[in-house]
RNA sequence: GGCGCGGUAGCCAAGUGGUAAGGCAAGGGUCUGCAAAACCCUUAUUCGUCGGUUCGAUCCCGACCCGCGCCUCCA
């Protein structure tokens, strides 16, 4: 079965097919909604972005090339509020928390895009596109704002499934106090408000509405007609509706081929958001002692059109899932195998490999796809238990492994800070062998408390002594 | 009200018209100077409720109950 996502468009599972053909070699064009940058980003939205790091790494695993752009919103009501009350520039403010941003996802070990776009830096770009939108009838003004007339564009609410047809034209509705005619409409562009601030184009001061930075960015890097759009599921609508209405109507041809969105994420099943003040960011989980794998396992570990309440527990059992991937790495690098192969294993090993790629290619089903590495695992222990784990077995083993984290990208612990060297805790070790070996136990477990206390874990094992730093 | 997602063991979760993957936790065992760690084994006659279709349904159809999201800014 060929690699095929669920549409929000089309609300089926269907063959991903990009524009310029099936791959392997074909470059995917795709566009992602970025952050809003006027706060730090909660583990909510990292949820999403997860979701596109693992939508990245997939289309690699199965041949694509990618061309890939997410946009900064770098302007917008809150941003230009708080940036007021501090006393600070928009790009003082907005760099502070775009800088944490692409930090965290650095720490999450996300890919970076090909493309990082800020709507700052495209403002010129999305005065043009309203000109032109107004030059072909799209629009009307109001009070010095643009307005996109939705009753010019008859497939409106194509995306998230609504039929508009029956709301009443003229009913008017003040949310972002400004004058639409149509509470369908939005705004393009707003005009500036007594003493605010404003850009100066070619239609007049003002500064972009949300909708029309992805369309023009979009559009700008990657065409007419994009293969993948991703969000958030609350941005089908209204903003990628939204979009969809700017975009075709600017181009004339279909905006994207692909629209897939990531459920969210819950705690305490509800909805993680700033409003109501449930939400956690990245620094909090680190300051209780997790660690960034194990927030992207947890992350990734649940598909991403099922809502995922996060617990505490679940990044504790996401933790010691990690653990036991590490240690049996640990023991296929470590471990003296007899020579020759076990052809069972080799089968196994090869089945878990077709089952984690089939799974993937499923709508990016992780669970399954994780189910097929453990069962693996445990076969593989099994056999390294019983001896019966040759060194013919090493590759397919390892290759399944390199898949796995291909994806889940966790086996590499994070390098921490601090504490003992490495050198010292060799040092160490070797002391409590020697001791042991002279059946001084007492000396010997004198070390092995004093590295506890220093946050190292010893583990004796039949290879030898392993060492790790408790997280 | 409209649109959408979901209800599977203590928790997370996959899945198929033919009789329930996997992870965590728990219990048992192996190993070990002791311990820790590691590894293995065991754990759902049952898949929200009630009907229907079928030789047979967790999976198909209908009704209902419950949870969540979007419909206004929001990943």
């Amino acid at each position: 079965m060929p690699l095929r996502f669920y549409n929000t468009l089309t609300q089926q599972v269907q063959p991903f097919e990009p524009l310029d053909g099936p791959g392997p070699g074909t470059t995917v064009r795709m566009y992602t909604c970025g952050p809003t940058v006027y706060d730090f980003a909660h583990i909510g939205n990292f949820r999403t972005f997860v979701f596109y790091d693992l939508l990245r790494r997939w289309l690699r695993a199965d041949g694509y090339k990618l061309d890939h752009v997410m946009n900064i919103t770098d302007v917008d009501d809150k941003i230009i509020r708080n940036a007021v009350a501090q006393g600070k520039s928009l790009g003082e403010y907005t760099d502070i928390y775009t800088k944490a941003f692409l930090d965290d996802c650095a720490t999450l070990r996300l890919e970076r895009p090909e493309r990082i776009a800020r709507a700052t830096e495209h403002i010129p770009q999305m005065a043009a596109a309203i000109h032109k939108l107004e030059e072909h009838g799209f629009t009307y003004r109001s009070d010095g704002s643009v307005y996109f007339r939705i009753g010019k564009f008859p497939e409106y609410g194509k995306l998230s499934h609504n039929d508009f047809s029956g709301m009443v034209s003229g009913a008017r509705v003040d949310v972002d106090e400004y004058e639409k005619s149509d509470a369908r409409d939005f705004a393009l562009w707003k005009a500036p408000k007594e003493g605010e601030f404003a850009w100066d184009t070619e239609i007049g001061p003002g500064r972009p509405g949300w909708h029309i930075e992805c369309s023009v960015m979009a559009i700008q890097y990657l065409g007419s007609t994009l293969d993948i759009h991703a969000g958030g599921i609350d941005l089908v609508f209204p903003h990628h509706e939204n979009e969809i209405a700017q975009s075709e109507c600017l181009t004339g041809k279909p905006f994207s081929r692909f629209w897939v969105h990531s459920e969210f994420l819950l705690v305490d099943g509800q909805k993680m958001s700033k409003s109501l003040g449930n939400f956690y960011t990245l620094r909090d989980l680190f300051g209780r002692g997790f660690t960034p794998e194990s927030v992207r396992y947890l992350l990734a570990s649940v598909p991403y059109r099922k809502g995922l309440n996060f617990t505490f527990d679940g990044l504790k059992s996401a933790q010691t899932a990690i653990e036991r991937l590490r240690n049996f790495k640990f023991r296929l690098d470590s471990a003296k195998l007899p020579e020759g192969v076990n052809e069972t294993l080799i089968t196994q090993a090869t089945a878990a490999v077709a089952e984690f790629r089939s799974a993937m290619d499923d709508d990016l089903n992780t669970a399954e796809a994780l189910g097929a590495v453990f069962e693996f695992l445990r076969h593989a222990n099994t056999a390294l238990d019983a001896g019966e784990f040759h060194t013919g077995n090493l590759d397919s083993a390892r290759r399944l492994l390199a898949l796995f984290d291909s994806v889940f990208d966790v086996l590499n612990p994070t390098a921490q800070t601090g504490g003992l060297s490495e050198e010292e805790v060799e040092q160490l070790i070797a002391a409590r062998a020697a001791a042991k070996k002279s059946r001084d136990f007492a000396r010997a477990d004198q070390i092995r408390k004093e590295l506890t206390e220093k946050g190292i874990v010893l583990e004796d094992t039949k290879d030898g002594v392993r060492w790790k730093r408790k997280s």
